[in-house]
DNA sequence: ATGTCAACACTTTGTTGA
């Protein structure tokens, strides 16, 4: 029988917020709603302890950037292995955080971020957000000037607009929607990208995260941090994007629910 | 003020990061 893919690529992301601690939530999820492409962030393990076999088991095969305790961030394709570009962002040497992982697969040039949180703000982890914003906006013009279809996808950690929250005055001091996090954002978008989620819902109310405290997901308090970002030849071939929100009320969920972006194959 | 969760360590309870 000849590999013959749908019409469209598929391209999800998931902050999963601990690989072993999730498994059988991430396995159920590929399993059921079967991403060509997925991206994960806060994997929080070492290399050692990526579960590569459990995978492999399911049909995909991966790439990894673990950290011991915290970030970490994974690019997996269904019935082929991504071939990678490039790990980390130039621009600080002494960076060790593992939170950007670039490949190429199945046509695409597929970028997976985990932004800094920057909390609490000010302070050294909110320069520290700014300064790497600045860097993955001089990579993602790099990417552009390449002209390949690309998309840069993963948990920003940014609010983007006042409709991507369920309350602006509960987060107003927060690291995620201060006037310098949203100014980097659309500083990335000026030069050209798209916001795939964003675009489709204009009007907001569409989250990727309810915090786990205070009943927030009961009580639909979430906010909108994890984008998709086409290049203009992707923006172009966008069929559909959502979220995959009934996975955040799983059992043993993280706190992130799965976004996704559909794109039309080249003919 | 903070109602949660995961990983780690001088580990069974506190710290860090979210």
């Amino acid at each position: 029988m000849s590999e013959k893919r749908a019409s469209s690529i598929k391209v999800a992301s998931f902050n999963i917020n601990g690989i072993k601690a999730r498994l059988p939530r991430l396995i159920e999820w590929l399993e059921e709603t079967q991403p060509d492409i997925a991206c994960l962030q806060e994997i929080k393990t070492q290399d050692e302890g990526f579960p590569a076999a459990d995978f492999a088991a399911i049909g995909y095969e991966a790439i990894w950037h673990g950290q011991k305790g915290f970030n970490g961030v994974a690019i997996l394709a269904r019935g082929e292995r991504p071939v990678e570009v490039q790990r980390g962002l130039a621009g600080e040497p002494e960076d060790e955080h593992s939170r950007y992982l670039e490949a190429d697969v199945m046509g695409l040039r597929v970028v997976c971020i985990y932004l800094p949180n920057g909390n609490p703000q000010p302070g050294p982890k909110f320069d520290y957000k700014l300064r790497w914003m600045e860097r993955l906006k001089t990579r993602m013009a790099q990417i552009a000037a390449e002209e390949v279809p690309a998309l840069v996808i993963g948990d920003y950690n940014v609010i983007p607009r006042d409709n991507d929250i369920w309350s602006t005055r509960a987060m107003a001091d927060d690291a995620l929607m201060q006037p310098e996090s949203r100014a980097a954002y659309r500083r990335l978008l000026h030069a050209g990208w798209t916001d795939a989620l964003g675009l489709l819902n204009p009007r907001g109310g569409v989250y990727t995260f309810w915090d786990y405290q205070a009943g927030a997901w009961q009580r639909d308090h979430g906010f909108r941090i994890d984008h998709a970002l086409l290049s203009p030849e992707l923006a172009d071939r966008l069929v559909a994007a959502g979220v995959d929100k009934t996975y955040r009320g799983r059992e043993k969920a993280s706190d992130h629910a799965p976004v996704w972006v559909s794109i039309a194959e080249h003919a």
